[in-house]
DNA sequence: GGAGGGCGTTGACAGCTGTCAACGCGGTTT
DNA sequence: AAACCGCGTTGACAGCTGTCAACGCCCTCC
């Protein structure tokens, strides 16, 4: 396993089975085969696979659990900048390095499709970096110009897309496997403001969580138009803050 | 020309040749060839080239001038996700629709490549994508963790590369092209946080302007610092604010 | 069983940055 | 020539969000 490395610096380099994380629905599937086709390979949780930077010749692609990609500042500062879940492709490089350190925040199985040069000329890989790409933009956009609440909401949408097990919409429920910690790194906030931004929410009755990664969406309308153009001041009625 | 659409409704949909734009130096090739080869045309300023969600079916090369892709929410809040110099490409789709607004800062000369997806499989589009997506990233980064000074310095260090006129380091002048507004708009900023910057900046040496639009580093080691890992408050000094 | 650490929550407070307003400058229009 | 508009700057102020701190819960380890 070359490019493998585990990150025991991380601060959450702890447990190296979430208990909870094996129910999850995209981890239903690693429990059956070992590994099935070729290159296919299970990575247990909180790996670093690709540091950013560093040299990497190959092309992976997420078929169950959760991974995201992330920059670092010198001073430490972290900025997830994509959550991948099945289906996504991840390893590119510029100039042979890696664009992102790639880190799994749950067990995850992972496909080799090997040198990565070699899948330029491959249209499915173009189809998915132009995805990726606009992806990234839509978060840019979060990132700038959206408010605390805004950035919370969009991404409980966008991880129930992800991670969601039912396909009725209303008493949705899904494995958030982000931390608070991880969800404040991709949003550009604290994790206190995550924090109280997710029980407002839950107060509100716009979703539920017993757990802390186990979320529930309640009612699916409001939480979109609170990740969208609502006006955040009227949503928020008489408190002052959170 | 197919999308080529003026934008009357822009705030800055005045003057259609900015006096000063003509004196950058990636514009001086624009008076030479009225139109070189075969699709190259001009465009003059404030025009919106490509609308986001639109359909378009051309990729595009920025061969001289300078262009941005933007997003926008519902209510107006605006995000210019990349700003685009001389070499890249612009016009990307998602199942046929634009992944950004694409409009020009100054009089810009585009070429037409012809349809988006015959070039999937272009190696050297392949390569440029990954490229965006790193500056993409990058920007994503400085979007979610850095302060408003170092925004601002990293935008100067960036744009002095996109569009610096010498080769020389230490006395560099470029043109901004972008307003205060766009600068805002690309950093996640307000018109009046970017200015307090700049002339902030101005102020303590690192860069210097008469025009609002004609920058010079003085420092260029100081300012990386500050676009970098500097610590706001070791820099800032006495002054509370500003 | 107790200690310790990771993680999440909550409160008090501060401050960075947004909001609002006014003004100046340069260019165009009337 | 006056009016107007876009753009940039500056000041006063507010508030959203960060900072700091304390606490509780759960799990692991001793």
């Amino acid at each position: 396993m070359p490019p493998c490395i585990r990150n025991a610096d991380l601060p959450h380099a702890r447990n190296p089975i979430h208990s909870r994380a094996l129910s999850g629905p995209s981890l239903a599937s690693l429990s059956r085969p070992p590994r099935l086709p070729a290159r296919s390979r299970v990575v247990s949780e909180n790996f670093t696979l690709l540091f950013e930077g560093g040299r990497n010749r190959s092309l992976f692609r997420v078929l169950g659990g959760c991974i995201v990609l992330s920059q670092l500042l010198d001073d430490g500062r972290r900025q997830i900048t994509d959550v991948l879940g099945p289906g996504r492709l991840f390893g590119f490089t510029v100039d042979g390095r890696n664009i992102a350190t790639a880190e799994t925040l749950s067990i995850a199985r992972i496909e080799s499709l090997g040198d990565a040069e070699l899948h330029a000329t491959n249209p499915a890989v173009a189809s998915e970096l132009k995805t990726t790409l606009h992806r990234l933009q839509t978060h840019a956009t979060l990132l700038g110009r959206k408010t605390a609440s805004e950035k919370v909401a969009s991404a409980l949408v966008e991880l129930s897309r992800l991670f969601n097990r039912s396909r009725v919409p209303a008493p949705l429920s899904f494995h958030l496997h982000l931390t608070r910690a991880d969800l404040a790194d991709w949003l550009g906030l604290t994790v206190e403001t995550v924090s109280r931004c997710l029980n407002r929410f839950k107060r509100e009755g716009l979703i539920d969580f017993s757990h802390p990664k186990t979320m529930r969406v309640l009612d699916p309308e409001r939480l979109k138009a609170a990740a969208g153009l609502t006006r955040q001041r009227a949503t928020r009625g008489v408190h002052p803050q959170n």
